[in-house]
DNA sequence: CCTTGACTCTGGAGTCACTCCAGGGTTGAT
DNA sequence: ATCAACCCTGGAGTGACTCCAGAGTCAAGG
């Protein structure tokens, strides 16, 4: 590609680090536009589509869902977005986040409590294992 | 069911709180073994499945995979396990759970600082969307 | 004896967010 | 002309379920 900003799919995927396949994944899933194509067939992007998809990567990677990233993007799409709707998002999104840490904490403590039970011998008898054949054991997740 | 310890799949699925597809399901996975039948064709359970299944709900709340679990129920069933090979597994969870912890306290803490730029008004710049456009946002996990 | 309703059976599809593959077409360089 | 490196599509696989349609079973009531 010698223009400036155009670039074919192998490019804008090293370029963001997003898999060939998973980029047309997110065309497919809709949250990524049908780019046009070279006579040849093969998609032709910009550097607007750079933009998405580096949003949609951080989006990813803070958490959020394909469908929540759809919502986000839709907004943007049509300029008819609060910055409080963006914001309830966020921050529902941050409160589910909090409480998987809560979650894990629990599972953590609860993983290392029925291991330090345990003194590494070669007999049958393991309280890791009695402790997960116990009833009581406090593993509420 | 008269018998004292015996019951159809719908008892054991209220017994444990799992649902009866998700029964079914861990039979055909094979870490539920194949129950025996009635005349009429309905799985018949002891209290043996119970404690199993009740076991696998436990791991699963831990977090372990169902393949960690088919490996720790063989492991027992063969009567062959060290504790060790059973502490092993426990605490490469429990690592795992750590760093999981980690990642989401570095997400939480990111999403956190991004809603508290908004002011919630409704002008269409929001400092949330801008800081997912900006490449710069600390936004790794 | 018949019907009703609650239970159970099987096989298959759907979920999420990808990932991989086979079998082919395109492009640019040698 | 041929070669490697790219690209295309459609479909299947992952994990751990969940849900469904359509059919069979069983015990109790009329």
């Amino acid at each position: 590609m010698k223009n400036s900003g155009e670039m074919q799919i192998g490019e804008l995927s090293k370029r963001t680090g997003v898999k060939v396949d998973t980029i047309r994944y997110y065309e497919k899933s809709g949250i990524l536009p049908k780019p046009p194509r070279t006579a040849g067939g093969y998609r032709v992007y910009r550097e607007d589509d750079l933009n998405r998809l580096n949003f949609i990567v951080r989006c990813r990677q803070l958490g959020f869902s394909m469908r929540d990233i759809g919502n986000l993007l839709e907004l943007v799409d049509e300029h008819d977005y609060t910055c409080a709707d963006v914001r309830d998002l966020t921050l529902g999104h941050a409160a589910i986040v909090e409480s998987k840490i809560a979650d894990l904490q629990r599972l953590g403590a609860t993983l290392r409590s029925i291991a330090a039970k345990c003194t590494g011998s070669k007999v049958p008898e393991c309280p890791i294992i009695d402790a997960l054949l116990d009833p009581d054991t406090e593993a509420r997740v």
